[in-house]
DNA sequence: TTTAAATATCGTAATATTGCGATATAACAA
DNA sequence: TTGTTATATCGCAATATTACGATATTTAAA
């Protein structure tokens, strides 16, 4: 169907699916290595940095800026963007929790 | 397109992109929560835990395998599944450095 | 050897994502 | 007001993902 039973699964499991999803595209990446790198940008130095449209790029933009990973403000007639860092603090605090439960398991395979 | 291009970026940027890919999405989150609690499991176990079939469970569990989240070794009959601490390991890092970059910056929004 | 089990693969339909040209919008400048 | 700049949105084509029934494969049991 290609369609997502999401109702099944907890609001935890789906607003980690939702991040993970908008991690999952290279150009995203690239965009969060810039603002790690610049601090803060607008859509048209991503446009200069990447291999894409200004659309598409504004698009990844959008999917990032909704899945909470950056933040945006109006300047002017550009957008300023930056990383939101209460997001990405509370991925590193999911992945150092998985890691304390893995350190008390030892691997079956 | 649809079509990523992939080229343009670095290894690692795809790299990464493709571990968020194969977490990005409910049923996936849930089997590495399964695992987290349970240590190990068989494909079975997944079928009886999620409202999804066994080809799609058998899906996601390759996809997930494919990205070296989880391995899986057979064992008779059946196939058994554990996370891949070493992936998650090198995830965890990446998070930590992020947000040691993070701290030396301040948010511009 | 036949049967049962567990899982994987194939084929396909439904849906989602990606990318971009064209165009809209919004703020500033001349 | 008119033009310019920066970004967003629309609409569409190409491709990818998701889900599952049907079936293949593989190992163990009877």
């Amino acid at each position: 169907m290609g369609v997502t039973k999401k109702d099944f699964f907890t609001d935890k499991q789906n607003t980690l699916a939702n991040l993970f999803k908008a991690l999952g595209h290279p150009a995203r990446i690239a965009i969060i290595d810039y603002l790690l790198k610049k601090q803060e940008c607008i859509c048209g130095d991503i446009v200069d940095e990447l291999p894409l449209a200004q659309p598409t790029i504004s698009q990844h933009l959008k999917e990032l800026k909704n899945a909470g990973l950056i933040k945006g403000t109006v300047s002017g007639t550009s957008v300023c963007y930056c990383i939101d860092d209460r997001t990405f603090s509370k991925i590193k605090e999911h992945f150092l929790l998985i890691s304390k439960k893995l350190e008390t398991q030892q691997q079956c395979c």
